[in-house]
DNA sequence: ATCATATAGTTGTTTATGCAACTATACAAA
DNA sequence: TTTGTATAGTTGCATAAACAACTATATGAT
């Protein structure tokens, strides 16, 4: 059992998430910056796609930690960009493959790097020992909840 | 300079706070399982004027990492739950001075031990020295970015 | 083959965020 | 006093999340 280890102000930090609120509004800026006109969320579907294209709406789902209405409306919403498109699945016709256009295709190298960019402007002075226990213990956090 | 410690997935993670959103959703279930009827960003702010009652917007805006129209809406939903209210400040008309009722006064201990037992499920089997060491990590990352 | 159940995805509603534009008040310099 | 500027807060709009209710298809038991 762990008591009290959190004093006041940091169990708020650490519940709320400010540092991952933090990283994800610098991101959305230097998105900006770079002329990439897209939101994180719909970063994080398509960053699954450049990984395995054409995933189902549900492998979507599992991999970014989203629900079902979530993903179905950052689909539209990626789709209406003209980045992906929705093909049914010829095996199953419950389900939805999404594909990435070429323009969604065209915009992984440069999106990757202001990603990578973005981590190692908020990770500046943190040693790879400290990243290395944060990673564990983040893990450990989701697994337990997940 | 920090290269490529982080593989893919990893980043993802790392970016996306996949484990601060899992503590999100989990402190969620459990306020509506004990049968407190508030949102996660309602307790933020609750929790700081459970620390300091009759604090301005402007103040919740830095302590809660919010911007102003975002206070804007949850004081607005907050006093439509009757658990704050917005009293004009004598000193300086341009500001709105935010106290808790009784009944938002009353949801501290329940509210609390809920918020501190979800951390414990969070939290299960990581080590105290590990746990120092991710608020470092969390603490820097913000500090590199706010 | 039929029926119950599980799975994939959509839609509606409420709450919240991010950004820009706006109003009102305060304050400081001329 | 006037004028410019900064600060506190609000409003409008687009995007997204959480939850419940829904449709359509698949699958497994009988």
């Amino acid at each position: 059992m762990i008591n009290n280890q959190f004093k006041k102000g940091e169990l708020y930090s650490f519940i709320t998430g400010k540092a991952s609120t933090a990283i994800a509004r610098r991101l959305q800026k230097n998105f900006k910056e770079a002329g990439i006109e897209i939101t994180i969320e719909q970063w994080s579907v398509l960053y699954h796609l450049w990984k395995e294209d054409g995933q189902s709406q549900q492998q979507l789902c599992e991999a970014t930690f989203r629900d079902k209405p979530s993903i179905t409306r950052l689909v539209d919403n990626l789709e209406k960009s003209k980045l992906v498109k929705r093909v049914a699945s010829k095996n199953d016709r419950r389900s939805n493959l999404i594909f990435l256009t070429k323009e969604g295709k065209n915009l992984e190298p440069k999106t990757m790097e202001v990603a990578n960019r973005t981590l190692n402007e908020a990770l500046e002075g943190v040693t790879n020992g400290q990243i290395e226990i944060a990673k564990e213990v983040l893990q450990m956090v989701y697994d337990n909840l997940k």
